[in-house]
DNA sequence: AAACACGTTGGTAACGTTGTCAACCATTAG
DNA sequence: CTAATGGTTGACAACGTTACCAACGTGTTT
């Protein structure tokens, strides 16, 4: 047996044990109908020679991989790690392995990522948000396993969504600060508006604002990415324009919190002066004084949902196109309005 | 050109264009020596045809995938997030892509998954941390791409390592706080001390404190994740020992920030009663007030070098094995010291 | 005793691509 | 006019695995 320094293959780890190939191969993806004695010769074999598994021809053969392409925006907020956390653990105890991408919330990046990772052939897809380009729908439209769109689940859906309303968040919001009391109200958003379910929330802020005869006063859309810093300089681009605002709602908890703490640094009082709202209930908002009103989305569970949806498919269940599953929100009323 | 309902092989573009199999892979993959006549003909076919690249056949002839093997401990804290998000920004422009696992800091999880990953011959393998079981580490040796460790730097480097130093961040809380007159000081950490990199800093931090002759009075290690609340949890039964501590060092800056807040809730002042310093340095912790005293690491830095490092190497540049990378960290003197 | 089912094993042919080598053509040098 | 050069194209085999079908032995049914 010289195999030179190349990995040993389903063929040595045949040829030591004395036995064909493919019955090697099925020992050693635990296929039925093997008897005891084959499997113990072929797994001390394997053992003994360091055998592993190349998968990249296992899944020539089979046609199908058992990767998983996971597509989001960017790391660097709180909100899509606990997301891809939630699928890891869909994921684990399965084969099924994730392979990453980040748009920094570009289209066009989202595209040629999804070309990228198609060439891989993998068992499902899953995406953020339900606005995608033209190409991009296409190239879905011929994907033959699972494609689960995470985060909103108000809109059109490809095959599965995992979500929270859009349209209730902006609602719900809206509302509060209506019944609180607050009379000019004001919204700060960030990266210039991209991904469509931060406009989808303001549009359903605004008109619900609308119907509750207290209409929005002014918007600020930054082009920046959301950080503390992007919060503060919202809120001062807001003061600036001497509105005579009373109340502002974030397009998330960071914008929120840097603002929060603008005020704090320049004895602005919260909520006297200016009340605060965020979106996404992160843990931090609600250790802080004032704590933060929020809304308080199911991050984690949207990604172990999608996950799951994805695996279960992959495993054989039949499940039916066009479905999309709404997770509940929960607006926790902090100090801040 | 029948193709049923398959996907459009190499073979049908081939056919369609009226050139061979091989001409036309190699106008898919940009081979050198084409005619622009051929190439327009096959990609035109290529393009009315929707034609996608199999990589999972090419990775298999060319025996080295473009896939690059992640695995940090979780995505539920700030750090390894930024990581990644350097990692794949590294890997912008290249062919690479990531595919991530999840250890939640359990070491036989760590094996299994690089087991896994390893069975879909990746081009490199980046993970987290110097210290890895035996049988990961003979995995390892037998891998032939690039193995980054990415965290620490003081240790044994199994190929190349970026990181901080745990030695240097032990002394520099250990000197701060000592100059600043604090006698009785303790330590807190979570998660059962695994990552080894959180017991080299607290060990690091109590040599530094005895030779400054204020040695450790005690130290509290809880079991559980690092949070807002097993910080609270980690202070409150640090106090109950009632021992008199005026400094604690946070093993990360979520529990020193849990502390922090649990004083404030509890009336404790920071830093008269108790002076408070965390470890990492994370955004949020200069918008607060009281700044919290921490220590600044590089993190997304570190995930781009270590994505640099892999990248670089499978794409031809010969690197000397054993090499570590060194990174600045910098001791942000907050108010909470 | 013949027919059948079933558990177990093996042989062969793919899966779709690319490395290697050979062949061809046009151009230039001798 | 022949030989050499270099760009361009193609034929063939191989990468390591698994799907498919065939064959074998054993035990059960008729």
């Amino acid at each position: 047996m010289d195999l030179g320094d190349r990995k040993p293959t389903l063929k040595d780890v045949a040829a030591l044990s004395g036995v064909s190939v493919i019955s090697a191969s099925r020992v050693m993806r635990g296929a039925p109908n093997i008897s005891p004695a084959l499997r113990a010769k072929v797994e001390k074999a394997a053992e003994t020679m360091g055998y592993q598994r190349n998968r990249i021809a296992g899944s020539l053969r089979g046609q199908a991989t058992e990767l998983i392409a996971v597509i989001v925006p960017s790391m660097s907020n709180h909100v899509f790690p606990q997301i891809v956390d939630g699928i890891d653990d869909a994921l684990k105890g399965s084969q099924l392995r994730l392979v990453l991408g980040m748009t920094k919330y570009e289209d066009a990046s989202e595209e040629a990522i999804l070309r990228d990772m198609l060439t891989w052939n993998p068992a499902g897809v899953i995406l953020s948000g339900l606005e995608h380009s033209r190409q991009t729908e296409e190239m879905l439209a011929h994907f033959t396993g699972p494609i689960v769109e995470v985060m909103d689940c108000d809109g059109d859906v490809i095959d599965k969504a995992v979500g929270v309303s859009m349209e209730e968040a902006g609602q719900l919001i809206a509302r509060h600060l209506v019944e609180r009391g607050y009379k000019r109200i004001a919204y700060v958003g960030a990266w210039g508006e991209r991904p469509k379910r931060s406009l989808k929330r303001r549009l359903s802020f605004e008109a619900e604002l609308a119907r509750l005869r207290r209409p929005i006063i002014t918007s600020v859309i930054l082009d920046e990415a959301s950080s503390l810093e992007s919060g503060a300089e919202g809120l001062r681009q807001l003061l600036a324009r001497k509105l005579d605002i009373d109340a502002v709602f974030f397009a998330n908890d960071d914008l929120a919190l840097g603002a929060l703490f603008y005020c704090q640094a320049q004895n602005i009082s919260v909520p006297g002066q200016i009340a605060i709202a965020g979106y996404n209930g992160l843990e931090m908002c609600q250790s802080i004084s004032p704590r933060l009103t929020t809304i308080s989305t199911p991050r984690y569970e949207m990604g172990r949902l999608a996950g799951d949806l994805a695996r279960k498919q992959i495993e054989g269940d039949i499940a039916p196109r066009q479905q999309s599953i709404r997770l509940d929100m929960k607006l926790i009323e902090g100090e801040t309005t």
